[in-house]
DNA sequence: TATTATTTTTAGACTTGCCTAAATTTTTTA
DNA sequence: TAAAAAATTTAGGCAAGTCTAAAAATAATA
């Protein structure tokens, strides 16, 4: 069996690796971890030595075919308890996120598969990110950036990028919520800044920060 | 906070407590947690400096206030996750310990409040065993054991005092399950075992072995 | 390309929870 | 009640995961 802290250190590689091209160097993964260097370089070697990653000193690192297909194994989990959190016991987009980080560790397949029949198969959690599936693919999705699409546009909310209480909770008070259409009105020259409009009557800005963080199609 | 371990140390001495007079004691906790005297020593030695237990060297050990108030929190969650696993996942009674012993450290007292009224206040787990008030005190049940009743007397299966997939299964087959009502006809007086009469057309004899790991009011 | 600057790794150490072996205390038995 | 047995604690050590400080390798710059 492999420990919390080798799950998690799977999940961070995975991450990184779909963000930044090539490999993930060990300083990324220091500052994701919330630790140093030195410890990250301790297990990158034991993760190496369990032929979980490919890793060249100095050189950074990559997932095996094992490695990821652990690691979406428990984004799996993570994401199943998400939704289990905010359908069934009525928790807020912005507080589950810890609890999952914790029970995404719980090691049964059998409890993870049952709680995929109890939720009826869900495609995507409560941040809009997809569910990989029990044999360890991770559906694509072709969402664009809010930040990126054409002025006169209208799309739909589909997922957020950032997933920190602050942020969520910031979209929750604008009314920006995951399924919200919207049409892109124009695009401030100045600070990137869009304005968009989400009812007839209503129209409101979004900053460039705000933009880039979310997921429209 | 406090770490799993110190937490099943907590629980553990709990348990032992209840069940013999007196002091718990280091040999006892290590055959109870699968370690050694040595071990336990060492953790007492921690629990001690935490306040969470009364420990004088040789003399074995006795939970303070603030102890048994954590002991019986993480009880309640254990008793919780286990109702969930069976009434919403469907797990059999035999299966679910495992995974309610890593369930129940999930450190989030709002996730198990909310899973408390998911599950509509439930005063007893799968086995029978009553579930603590979130404040802290453990229900009183007053069952007797099946092995302790008097020939002819009627009574109602409520509870199971070994809660092994082993035994569990067997009476699980013999149809000795929660709330089943049977009725006392002989005591075999060779080797204990009794005569229950189940259905008005079915009796069955049950071990002094089974009858004494079982809980009737 | 030679010299800085940055990144990464190594060396050595700490904490937690566990172990074995030896010493000590308590309990039992003769 | 003294010797033997059992229970418990102490001593010393190990593995996992972390840290700081120093060394080595790579990247950037003059
Ligand atoms: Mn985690
Ligand atoms: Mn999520
Ligand atoms: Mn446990
Ligand atoms: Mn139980």
């Amino acid at each position: 069996m492999h420990s919390f802290t080798e799950e998690n250190y799977l999940k961070t590689i995975y991450y990184l690796a779909t963000r930044q091209e090539g490999e993930v160097t060990t300083n990324a993964l220091a500052e994701m971890t919330a630790t140093k260097a030195a410890s990250v370089t301790d297990m990158l070697r034991k993760l190496a030595d369990k032929q979980l990653i490919h890793y060249r000193k100095y050189q950074g690192v990559r997932l095996t075919e094992e490695g990821e297909r652990l690691a979406l194994k428990i984004i799996r989990r993570h994401r199943l308890w998400e939704v289990f959190l905010v359908q069934k016991l009525g928790f807020g987009w912005d507080e589950v996120h810890d609890m999952a980080e914790e029970l995404e560790h719980i090691r049964s397949d059998e409890l993870v598969e049952r709680l995929d029949v109890y939720l009826e198969y869900p495609q995507f959690d409560p941040h809009g990110d997809p569910i990989p599936t029990p044999t360890g693919t991770m559906p694509a999705t072709g969402y664009q950036k809010l930040s990126e699409i054409q002025t006169g546009t209208s799309v739909c909310i589909m997922g957020v990028l950032e997933h920190s209480p602050e942020f969520l909770q910031h979209l929750a008070r604008t009314g920006l919520t995951l399924g919200c259409s919207l049409t892109l009105r124009e695009i401030n020259a100045f600070d990137k800044s869009l304005l968009v409009q989400i009812q007839p009557e209503t129209a409101l800005f979004v900053s460039h920060d705000v933009a880039r963080n979310l997921l429209v199609a």
